[in-house]
DNA sequence: CAGTGGTCTAGACCACTAA
DNA sequence: TAGTGGTCTAGACCACTGG
């Protein structure tokens, strides 16, 4: 099971940068000695340096080489989900309200819209064993082929709302993330007596012209979730 | 400014995906079948696939052929950086301790290593405008080259305290996100005197070799930062 | 100008899948 | 067995950067 050689390629490649011996910056071998060091033929260089490329190792400028790139040192891959976090996992939902409503200006402005266009209201408590773990709070361009049916919204996540008007393939998302302490009708929702903070996260769908289809907000009890991501 | 032909294999095929003409699951047209399609050579018609398969839209099984993927609807990249984010930036920092200590039994089970090993300890406070922000702690597993000058240490981020010792594009790291009542110690140092929730993120760092090199915690004020993802 | 990377060709052999 | 994708070759022409 000997590796292919293009990979050989990239693990020495990858094995001179992780021992220092190429810096960021660095430019690489050219692709003409890199044939010759392997014996092989410039498509198959080609291919490790595409492999490279694409794991953020390095970077080409035409007409002068390759080179090593700086590391992401800030990237994180996070996989967020309303109903399944590190700790916890919703196994029922209530819907509190589904009402086709005319937007107030900044709802409006939020959605790229006029006061004049159809917006969907859902609004849904989670619960985990009986217990309420988050309020949410979901706002839908209406669209042809939108969900109506109560059976459909109660179960769906975020994009999944959509996946009759957007194609999946094509919409973009934006989640921000913060703490906030509840107001006195969160609190009730959530059966918080003392204090508990809640950890906010609010979502944004776009459709592939950037423009917006949908926003929502999840207000999580802080002891409900917690959110994981990974480097690479 | 024509494309090169295997972008516009690539734009056809996102296409018929996004009008739906190609669903999750479905098979593309053959290597050859393509070939002839854009009357191209095969080596052109694998580079727009591989093209394809990188974004995600596709993945091939050999001796079968690619087919459409699932898009990942709860995958978000974030950038996160102790010092950074969308609301707030830090401007100055506070050394409270540099230390090497023993690490108790939780840490030391933590870092995956034993009591006989040292651990650094480092303890800041982040400010902006003259205000805190945010009460930082770190543990670094003890390696030649540590930095323990304090210039080094003040301004410096967690991946940036690792660099000496580990190769920064073999740092795998992990981060954990949650909200929290901040306790007492912690009131007192970010100047909380009301009912203020606590944006908590913990970073793990490993070396290559999958080992705990360092963990830390950094304890935001609710108001002081919001975490932004975003879809691939 | 020589050297670089970007695109592309027309073949080849292999391992795997399915009929 | 025929068809599929995975690897690889030995060329080619192009646009671009630098001396």
């Amino acid at each position: 099971m000997t590796n292919p050689l293009y990979l050989q390629i990239v693990e020495d490649i990858k094995n001179k940068i992780s021992i220092g011996e190429l810096k960021p910056g660095d430019a690489i071998a050219s692709e003409s000695a890199l044939c010759k060091e392997y014996n092989t033929s410039r498509m198959t260089v080609r291919k490790g340096l595409a492999v490279l490329a694409n794991e953020g190792y390095i970077y080409s400028i035409p007409g002068k080489g390759n080179f090593v790139a700086k590391p992401e040192l800030n990237k994180y891959t996070v996989y967020y989900d309303e109903m399944h976090n590190s700790i916890n996992s919703v196994d029922k939902t209530k819907l509190l309200e589904v009402n086709i409503i005319i937007p107030d200006e900044n709802l409006a402005a939020d959605l790229q819209t006029t006061r004049n266009k159809n917006v969907i209201v859902i609004r849904r408590l989670f619960y985990t064993e009986g217990c309420p773990v988050a309020y949410d709070v979901k706002y839908l361009l209406y669209q042809k082929g939108m969900p109506v049916v109560e059976k459909e919204i109660e179960q769906a996540t975020f994009p999944e709302m959509m996946s009759k008007s957007v194609s999946l393939f094509a919409l973009k998302k934006e989640i921000v993330i913060y703490a906030r302490q509840p107001d006195e009708e969160i609190k009730r929702y959530l059966n918080i007596y003392d204090e508990l903070p809640l950890l906010v996260v609010e979502q944004k769908l776009y459709n592939k012209d950037n423009k917006p289809v949908g926003m929502g907000i999840t207000y999580f009890r802080g002891d409900s979730i917690k959110l994981q991501g990974i480097s690479q």
